[in-house]
DNA sequence: CTGAAAGCGCTTACAG
DNA sequence: CTGAAAGCGCTTACAG
């Protein structure tokens, strides 16, 4: 069997291939009948136009690409099904890539993605970006580009953030009404402007408490999670150990627990736990977990409908504008209940 | 600023489009020192080649599709993380999709790509797929396709299997050597081939041990939490309840913890539990649950490992057979211990 | 070692 | 309403 494209299919109808283009994309300049015939020989044969014929011919390739640090996560694996319940709507395809939290291979990614491969960008970028050049050359090529959670304020585009400040502070009013006056803060190191809303609302919380800050009590983890179990487990063995933990990232929320685990110690009477989290089974864990919960589901098709208003347009241009949705606190034993 | 393409470097350089290709791609024709002035200019004004005008002409995309029929598992996640690792080293990108356990949805997504959008195909059929047609088709266009964990028999291609037969049997006797008689068997409704030898494994430790199965011990549950939340709860109720209970689905394990804390019944006193799962936190629950837990980042990257050797060939074909990894089944409280 | 030409499979102004 | 032609940005046989 020759492989089928237009050209086959005009000689078969006697049309010219033009027609028959026309005709499989329903323009009104042709007539029923060869529309009718037309359509009844590509369906006949299984023929499906050439994607990247299309795309080279009207440099636009109908995907995406999301970019995301870590593929074992809750949050962001919402976000994607968020954004794809609304692409797919529209015809869109998903290019998915995981940075592994590497600013090395983010910037590699990026490259690929610089030369008309797909039509925008969605990405939360990685935690270790503090070179931004290769954000930023997205941007100067023009190239749609939407941040979602973890942002990169400097470039002037759209982004979706919730409310991480207030969820800071709230997180750690809860964890000092409860009664903790030593606590620490858990971060990726060198985390980005998203960590650093949450920590500026977890320092407000103390200071409106008239707790002292210590600066020992941000702790940058890695992204081993051997190495953040014994790091933890370390500070949990020490006499000023703290009695109250505030977890930016899950997997740090998940570490405490083996840690804690290890020292004998018990979560809440000895420490209590919040985290930033969207795992579904918070509930079920020993102790259930209190958590801070994005909407990660509408993040991510708040950011496509977005995208695919903007991208009908000629030249789709992204207001520099933050939006942010809530957060929401749920208060579980892991808190003191 | 013009875009730039081949075109426009050769007119800046003084030399022919075609010249400047085969330097850009280092081709042995081209002398050393045009090579570099060629990538000097190439680098300096940023320029990365068209794919698609690339995929185009050499018909092919060095695109993969990853079809998946749940993104919220870490399993899925695990195997795709496998995946990028290996097609990532030889310039591939992986386009992603999610068919929800429609089998509607995943006729639609194959359509899509019988086009020449992805030089292969590597997926796990989603749970409704008893019409396999459009799997079949993929075939017979010769368009690469490997099946991983819910594989389609009847296509002759490789598979990579989990032994699902010995993982349903020893779980099903560890739970008989801990008490348990009755025992229920959970699975998603009308699940595949690789149900079936979970399925089969689970019977045949029942017969080995002289225990008579009984229809209703095979609980085809929904897609929906709530519901098999509901339905669960509403079995354990019985005064005949189950005194142990097999999940073939991460999902319905958590369910299982859901509808026993309604029913105010203890995991393992009342009943035991063991589950299919990857969740890296099983040993976090209250109780710690025992799971079989697949290899799944093995079986991604060895899936493309056989891809990306397979897609060197002129006609890359892949050969029909199964490979099967071996699960691990972990012991904890949720069984008894 | 370099260049001119053809062609991958589409779409769309232009012509009739 | 239909067709002939050009062109999207590449690569590669063919020529020299």
């Amino acid at each position: 069997m020759p492989d089928i494209n237009i050209k086959y299919l005009a000689k078969k109808l006697k049309l010219a291939p033009s027609t028959v283009s026309r005709a499989l994309n329903d323009s009104y300049e042709i007539s029923q009948a060869t529309k009718e015939r037309v359509r009844a020989l590509a369906d006949s044969l299984n023929y499906h136009p050439n994607p990247y014929a299309r795309s080279l011919r009207e440099q636009k390739s109908k995907t995406i690409a999301v970019i995301i640090p870590e593929r074992i996560n809750n949050f962001f694996g919402q976000v994607i099904d968020g954004i794809e319940d609304i692409t797919q709507q529209h015809g869109y395809h998903l290019l998915i890539y995981n940075t592994r939290e590497e600013v090395e291979t983010e910037r590699r990614i990026v490259s690929y993605l610089l030369n008309g491969r797909v039509d925008a960008i969605v990405m939360s970028i990685s935690g270790q970006a503090s070179d931004i050049d290769h954000l930023k050359s997205i941007h100067q090529k023009g190239r749609p580009l939407i941040f979602f959670d973890r942002i990169c304020p400097e470039i002037p585009t759209t982004k979706y953030i919730t409310n991480d400040y207030e969820s800071g502070y709230n997180a750690t009013s809860h964890l000092i009404a409860k009664g903790c006056r030593k606590i620490f803060f858990l971060q990726l190191s060198q985390e980005l402007s998203i960590g650093k809303e949450r920590l500026r609302g977890y320092q407000e919380a103390l200071n409106a408490n008239g707790i002292p800050f210590e600066k020992d009590w941000i702790v940058p983890c890695s992204h081993s999670d051997e190495e953040n179990i014994q790091l933890l487990s370390d500070i949990l063995y020490q006499l000023d150990r703290p009695d109250g933990i505030l977890a930016a990232v899950e997997k740090l929320a998940i570490a405490t627990y083996h840690a804690v685990g290890k020292t004998g110690l018990n979560i809440p009477h000895d420490v209590k736990l919040v985290s930033f989290s969207n795992m579904k089974i918070a509930e079920l864990l020993a102790p259930p977990l209190t958590t801070i919960s994005q909407p990660a589901y509408e993040i991510g098709s708040e950011c496509a409908k977005q995208l695919m208003a903007k991208l009908k347009n000629q030249k789709p241009a992204l207001e520099d504008k933050v939006i942010t949705l809530p957060s929401q606190l749920t208060i579980r034993e892991s808190s003191g209940g």
